[in-house]
DNA sequence: ATGTAATAGTTGGATTTGTAACTAACAAGC
DNA sequence: GCTTGTTAGTTACAAATCCAACTATTACAT
């Protein structure tokens, strides 16, 4: 067996990535709850549709990587603030396409604004330079299939 | 404003930064949940035992940032298994001594080893020698106070 | 010593999430 | 046409989390 003192959980890859987004979200978590009583996977699914137009709640799922039960009631709430319409597709009635409204264009450009700042917030608080590399090796570790 | 194409959720850091943690979390979580029905604040706890020796629940709420009723609540479900034992401080009767018993570390053995490994696993899945950087960029998000 | 504040940890209730089962619609084979 | 399987999305119930209030104990000031 290695040698335990190998160890520590604050190096921990799992742990340290969490401990990582815990503290990084939590100043823009404060916005849109604050600002707006959204959850996480309720900005989620609005930046997908401010950003990539209109989806289908399947759409969001594999690109967001969101359970269809999340995606579903964050849809749900989104849908019941109008900050999104539902509309079903006329070939396949299973399928629905959602959109912003102009009131959910709204709040996703103000808080799209306020990640954008955010994250530029972060950034600066890097070593110059390393946000690049840090992104590619966060984007490998995202792809990994556990 | 900025421009709004500048802005991709897939890059914002505290999204990309969730993925990670997120699919990184996947695999250990599946051997502690399985093999010991523990959930993620209650391998924390342990794991800040196994390895600091014998804390109380404020050391382990200090240096893990888990708020108290967490640990409370991982606390009790670890004793009630018999992973560890608590004692009343007899100079301070508020706090209470948490220690690992021998099936506690028995546990904890197994699940570092196993942690050890898969963040091998993880360092090996990424550019070489970009595993250190990584971590200290992660460190330096993670002490962010925001 | 006594009132006030601080600290350690617990508990209760509302909110959120996870898991699995469900409905509805389409597809493909026979 | 029918059966079987698949996909889109919803719902129900259990489990986990959050937040605020709570108990108990100690600290500190007057």
């Amino acid at each position: 067996m290695r040698d335990s003192q190998d160890f520590d959980v604050q190096t921990f890859l799992p742990y340290l990535l969490n401990q990582a987004a815990e503290a990084s979200s939590l100043e823009f978590q404060k916005v849109y709850k604050d600002r707006y009583g959204m959850l996480r996977n309720e900005w989620r699914v609005l930046f997908h549709l401010g950003i990539y137009g209109h989806l289908t709640a399947s759409d969001i799922g594999a690109r967001a990587q969101m359970h269809k039960t999340k995606i579903s009631r964050a849809v749900q709430r989104l849908a019941e603030r109008r900050y999104l319409t539902r509309t079903r597709d006329t070939d396949d009635r299973r399928v629905e396409h959602l959109a912003l409204t102009a009131a959910g264009r709204k709040v996703y450009d103000d808080l799209r604004q306020i990640a954008q700042d955010y994250d530029e917030a972060l950034v600066e608080g890097l070593p110059a330079g390393d946000a690049q590399r840090l992104r590619a090796l966060l984007v490998t570790l995202a792809k990994r299939r556990g």
